[in-house]
DNA sequence: ATAATATATGAATAATTGCTCATATATTCA
DNA sequence: TGAATATATGAGCAATTATTCATATATTAT
């Protein structure tokens, strides 16, 4: 007479040890999901977003971007170095005015999407 | 004799006034903003985005997720709450165990297209 | 060279956040 | 009912971060 290995504790012998099993297959490791987090990272702050925005519809110099988005111009600066940092945007000097303009076609996509996803409630593709 | 007008400081006047037109126009508005890096802010995290992936192979129990994560149930619990109020996942309680699962085949699809473009350097669409 | 202007940046501060620890709640089992 | 177990959650702490303020750097114009 088969009697079932008592599943005592979870901690020992887990409550589902498939869905464990296919979890961990699709468990992405650390350091993809700290990079992955550093990419939507850029994204998670109104601020950031809105320069995107702006910048989605061409280049920029920052005192500009500064009046568009009524922020000071250091502020402006300072995320503008962390999206630079992170690869987002580039930027081109002519004279004392420096351009900035976004730089990854991916990111625009994503941030297309979540706005998709904002607006119109359901649809996806 | 036409002179042009002296375009003094950025401040009065802007450095390019069509930019800044298109760019008031492409400006996502400050609520909008705000809503889309809340969305983002919740994959801006390596935990949260372990979370997500583990649970894109299917529901999981927090017990089990917090093996297979190899994180304390309390801060696996935690996430999962701020996941629920952001309407990523769902919850179904059977006894004393509750299955957590993805509920937003938006984020599904933002996190699946962040993770392309980590791995696969260049490929849209 | 000096003044003016556009941008960058270090330091400081306030707010947010992810985790731990302790404990509460809920459910099952004896 | 009482003990055991799965999950939830409040308080506290350490780390991160977005902004401001002051100031530095770079470029143009006088």
């Amino acid at each position: 007479m088969m009697i079932q290995t008592a599943i005592s504790t979870c901690e020992e012998n887990h409550i589902n040890e498939d869905a464990v099993r296919d979890a961990r297959d699709a468990l992405i490791d650390t350091a993809r999901a700290g990079r992955l987090a550093q990419i939507f990272a850029a994204l998670a702050d109104p601020t950031r977003l809105r320069i995107i925005s702006a910048l989605d519809a061409g280049e920029l110099c920052v005192c500009d971007l500064a009046a568009v988005l009524d922020m000071t111009q250091s502020a402006v600066s300072h995320q503008l170095r962390l999206l630079r940092a992170l690869g987002l945007v580039r930027n081109r000097k002519d004279g004392r005015v420096v351009y900035y303009a976004l730089d990854d076609e991916h990111i625009r996509d994503l941030f297309r999407r979540g706005l998709e996803h904002i607006t119109h409630g359901q649809s996806l593709d």
